[in-house]
DNA sequence: CATTCGTCCTGATAGC
DNA sequence: TGCTATCAGGACGAAT
């Protein structure tokens, strides 16, 4: 499942090879993931067909592609719109030759431009197997977001209107220990159904939640409007730690043609804390010659893991 | 207003 | 063998 880093991998693949580069044609092959572009595939190719690519850019799990106008007038102007995209749970941005064969789940091919130089693979490929993702073109509006997380100051580029509600990621720069605290404490939630709130902190989804919270030695039912400033920032920097060590795994290749999301996350895994383990030894009490084992809740219909002992669950939670 | 729930989707897997 | 039931999960609209 794509979370932050994953997101990041592919969003380093496409900064990578597809800056630069003009969109020539676009085939939709499923309408499902082009749902969220509302007017229509139709609408969609026409106002992609012609654009230039000319950034790479993410925010939480969500990924964006400002254009640039080929029209006269347009170009060296800041773009004012974007292909956006969200992997959703199985989402793959592939770079590839035309030549290779379609994948099973091929739901959107974007036919691009050569580039200068050595030949470069000529499409784009959305593919997804279970279509909770998609691709559609958002209008990119002003940098002051003030909002969720974030600072007053925002740096560019541009946030489309559709992700303008996403709060800051742990990983940006511009995120705000602070201001994610106080957020966190006028919550009447539970920590994880926080961690999980896109509005609140973005870019962290069930597993890596479940790893932060371990590694913060935080129950997911604590309740938020009990935190303290010092575990905030432990959690904060648990999930900064679980994530930029995920992104390191499987960020070496970025520079592969393939950029594949699945790949990279099955790396992820073997170094799992938590997520996935129930029944399997916690590796913290292990190491102090303790025989506790991981255990499973369900919480908002997902699984979530923990240590019995290193996390205890808060008399007074939240689930 | 804040918070929680139900829904979308497909393939792997378990159980009979 | 082949059928059905269950599970996985992000985001968003609906319900509380």
């Amino acid at each position: 499942m794509p979370e932050l880093p994953e997101v990041e991998v592919v969003r380093r693949g496409l900064a990578t090879w597809i800056v630069g580069r003009r969109i020539e044609d676009v085939e939709i092959l499923h309408e499902r993931s082009i749902r969220r572009h509302l007017l229509g595939g139709e609408d969609l190719r026409g106002n992609l067909i012609g654009t230039t690519v000319t950034d790479a850019v993410r925010r939480g799990k969500f990924l964006w592609l400002p254009l640039a106008d080929d029209d006269v007038g347009e170009v060296g102007r800041e773009p004012r719109f974007a292909l956006m995209a969200h992997l959703g749970m199985s989402g793959q941005l592939l770079i590839e030759d035309s030549s290779a064969p379609d994948e099973k789940h091929l739901r959107v091919r974007f036919r691009l431009s050569e580039g200068t130089g050595k030949p470069l693979p000529d499409e784009l490929r959305f593919v997804d197997q279970r279509m909770f993702g998609g691709v559609f073109l958002a209008e990119l509006g002003p940098t002051s977001d003030g909002l969720p997380g974030g600072l007053a100051e925002t740096p560019l580029p541009l946030i489309p209107e559709e992700a303008a509600h996403i709060a800051r990621d742990p990983l940006d720069p511009a995120f705000d220990v602070e201001i994610f605290h106080r957020r966190l404490r006028k919550r009447r939630t539970g920590l994880k159904r926080a961690l999980l709130d896109q509005a609140l902190i973005s870019g962290v989804g069930n597993i890596y939640a479940d790893e932060a919270l371990w590694a913060a030695k935080l129950h997911f039912a604590r309740a938020t409007d009990t935190i303290r400033r010092n575990e905030t920032a432990r959690l904060v920097e648990a999930c900064q730690q679980v994530m930029l060590k995920a992104l390191e795994a499987g960020g070496t290749s970025f520079d592969s043609l393939y950029v594949n999301v699945n790949g990279a996350s099955g790396y992820f895994e073997r170094s799992l804390n938590a997520y996935g383990r129930e029944g399997e030894p916690c590796r913290r009490c292990e190491a102090l010659g303790l025989q506790t084992t991981i255990r499973r809740d369900v919480l908002m219909k997902r699984s979530s893991y923990t240590c019995p002992v290193c996390q205890p669950r808060p008399r007074n939670g939240r689930w």
